[in-house]
DNA sequence: CTATGTGAATTTATTCACAGCA
DNA sequence: TGCTGTGAATAAATTCACATAG
């Protein structure tokens, strides 16, 4: 099936409808609607057809979405029904919750490698995952890792990703508050913890 | 000073310019032109101006953006010029982690309690913070704590916020995957760190 | 009669182009 | 000459209203 082009915004939404038809599913619900969906995730109505219309068809007047279906479609749009493998550099605080959140496999993810520069921890075991050495990071297409997430400090990350990309990496998860360099066949996601809570004062009111 | 209206994605991206006039701060410059800001930030030269141009003023041609001042006042327009004080609840593999996190002190917040329902936990020191029962979450605003970070899992979440609104919380940010309904004066910033990994391999070129 | 799907209207954000200041 | 500040032009996203299908 050949897809309209579907916006920025609609594809920032999908793994929230996602989680979304995941809950109903869980549920023992074969439909829902857009109505219904919109109260669960915080949105409206009409923001759920409008995205949904993108890839249309889904729905039927009167009952609602199909939740398997939708979920179907909604997984092969975001390429999330092929699994993937991820590397993990970077086995610190933040790297070990990391390696521990359970929410990952909720989207089929898999972190099949961790890296670390700390001889300490270079061949331990955290959650069936052994610690290698940063050294080694090299073909990881080989062992058919296609993303890594970093999670070292801020002047490490750079390089780490520069490495990353040289191994073969299609997509990068950062958590380090930085901007980071790729080629432009690379993707690069951010998320900087201190960024969300920084805006969050704005938003408050004052007393 | 009265600003104009500031658009929320201007808001968004005020804390990057902070992480950016940091940098350079750091590095002993005292000016810098929207052009080199851009690029250490990865956006544009127009976008920075016309972002800074909402609260106008700030930048002498020729020369670029004073640093000090423009920090200042950014720091001012998000309220982070008067110290933040945040109670975590949950110090699980994530809370842990957050409760380490060094970032947080670059926005000047300061963790200064923490909750567990683990008995096992409770009474423990970690980063300074004492884990205090979970049960006794009450009158935060007494001390002079107005902000909550949810690190519960998603069963809890709910509840747990419930129980922070009623302490005297004014904002959460919340780590947990799911909506949570809160009263309107409180502002709520979910950080599904899954989430933004699940759009990842949509942007990732298929070999 | 209920709930979808989508064009049209509105609002919001981005990009451009350039006047004007140091 | 170099860089800011901003109105105008463009692009994008949200909201609405309603025709249409089960």
């Amino acid at each position: 099936m050949r897809y309209r082009k579907i916006p920025d915004e609609t594809i920032r939404r999908l793994p929230i409808y996602l989680r979304g038809l995941l809950f109903c599913s869980e549920q023992g619900r074969q439909n829902i609607s857009s109505d219904t969906l919109a109260d669960l995730l915080g949105t409206n109505a009409w923001q759920v057809r409008k995205d949904f219309s993108c890839f249309g068809g889904f729905g039927t007047p009167g009952v609602g979405y199909a939740i398997k279906k939708l979920t179907k479609e909604i997984n092969k749009i975001l390429r999330l029904d092929v699994g993937h493998r991820a590397a993990l550099v970077g086995v610190g605080n933040l790297g070990s919750a990391v390696l521990a959140y359970p929410g990952f496999k909720t989207y089929s993810f898999d972190i099949a490698a961790a890296f670390d520069v700390d001889p300490r921890k270079i061949g331990r075991k955290v959650n069936n995952v052994i610690i290698e050495d940063v050294e080694n990071i090299s073909a990881l297409k080989k062992r058919n890792i296609d993303l890594g997430i970093i999670a070292v400090p801020r002047t490490a990350a750079q390089e780490i990703a520069d490495t990353l990309v040289e191994a073969g990496i299609k997509g990068i998860l950062n958590f380090s508050p930085c901007y980071i360099v790729v080629p432009r066949k690379v993707k690069v996601i951010t998320i900087d913890i201190a960024m969300d809570l920084a805006r969050l004062p704005y938003y408050m009111p004052t007393r």
